[in-house]
DNA sequence: GGCACGGAGATTGCATACACTTTCTTAGCG
DNA sequence: CGCTAAGAAAGTGTATGCAATCTCCGTGCC
């Protein structure tokens, strides 16, 4: 289809790749289970299998696909039990990106997380769903850049990218908006009085609240049933 | 010079490389900064340069070398503050982990570890650091299980294997054994009343410590300088 | 009728070959 | 004498080919 590289963002082949077929399983296009098979993958975007095998065991170490020797690959499978556990590890994390934040944080960074924060209540007012979750995702990468701390940032950043395929739906849900920059709003307030203790208990709060939402909906069970492509959720 | 495989582990040829290349680098056999040039280590294990390759994409991944593009790989640098933030994350980890075990450890898990645990007071009274580093490990090991958190699991045993090349030393110092065992002790015992919260403080604390008497020795700069391969710490 | 065995097809794993990028060297110029 | 630039050498990135393994289906035996 896609005749020629460079539709896709610059790198190295396999960086495209990984782009590429991570993009696919994250949208859901790929669905947990399905056979990823290297000639075919190969063939799809016209390269040879060999970036395709690199490709593969970087998104085997992100944990988005699954590889069993000499077996092929195949789309994670999460269990119901996994899937709380990274949900609840990210509600961990974030309680201490938040904590962190609150006790870390240079007067710059605070500034700009009070005025992005206060500038994106307009977008509440607005109903401006797919806008909120841009400043969302930028308000929750501040709270790990906040933290000053290297590996737990990587750590947080790892654990939410595995969590993005299943952070869909829930939203657009009756005042969810409202709720998601009230709970913020409390973050916020914590983090600017250096309160860290109750910054990260805010944060955890937080996610865990959407955590349970995304779970219930997620998967009732491990169905070769459609995943639906649908907005990504306002945490 | 290792003529045939089969010297290591059974396995994939690049599950091999893993292990071989990255006990070398754990080991310090490899340094910080050292160049691992393809073709050379392909010659050194008598494999081509595929599964080289792809054993350093994983090591890459685990956080053990570093990847320029078209400018080869080298062993991980790693900072002070990377460094610093790599035994935060763990105290962390450790303490969630520990808090976790407090609430959902089942009877035949804490009736384990307090057995396990008494033993290891033997240990302590004859000064077997080696035979306590072991139990020591494990000791720690059926805290981040007793989680019931695969997730968290992951994360934990994750941080501990890139901290590993950094947890020698500071061992077989004054009273550290005993010191470790009543840490270890203060730990046991809350989780084995349930207090969640003390067990999670006890294990932050207990890290913590280890963390500040290794990183102080780790490494004074990022020298070319020797780092003697010693015994591993009794964390 | 069910189960074990065996062979063909398909697919992964590894090796080799080629292309492109980087880097070091060296020659030319200011 | 120093600096720039061109070219060669080294090394990574990608493609292709071959060997080994697994899957699957069909046949024979119990």
């Amino acid at each position: 289809m896609s005749g020629k590289r460079s539709l896709l963002r610059s790198g190295t082949t396999v960086d495209q790749m990984v782009r590429a077929i991570g993009d696919r399983i994250v949208t859901g296009v790929l669905r947990p289970g399905e056979k990823l098979d290297e000639a075919s993958l190969a063939a799809r975007f016209d390269v040879s299998r060999t970036p395709v095998r690199e490709a593969l065991g970087h998104l085997s170490a992100m944990g988005l696909v699954e590889r069993r020797p000499n077996r092929g690959a195949i789309v994670a499978v999460v269990t119901q039990e996994h899937l709380a556990s990274m949900f609840e590890s990210m509600a961990e994390l974030e309680g201490i990106c938040a904590r962190f934040s609150a006790e870390r944080m240079s007067a710059g960074e605070r500034r700009a997380l009070e005025i992005e924060h206060q500038a994106s209540a307009r977008l509440v007012r607005l109903g401006a769903e797919e806008d909120y979750e841009y400043f969302n995702t930028e308000f929750h990468s501040r709270l790990y850049r906040g933290a000053h701390s290297t590996h737990v940032f990587e750590l947080t950043v790892m654990t939410r990218s595995r969590l993005a395929p299943f952070r869909r739906a829930q939203f657009r849900l009756d005042g969810r908006l409202t709720k998601s920059w009230k709970e913020h709003d409390a973050i916020v307030s914590a983090i600017l009085r250096g309160d860290g203790v109750a910054a990260g208990a805010a944060a955890k709060d937080h996610v865990s609240i959407v955590s349970e939402a995304s779970a219930v909906f997620a998967l009732g069970e491990q169905p070769k049933g459609t995943i639906t492509t649908m907005p990504v959720i306002a945490s």
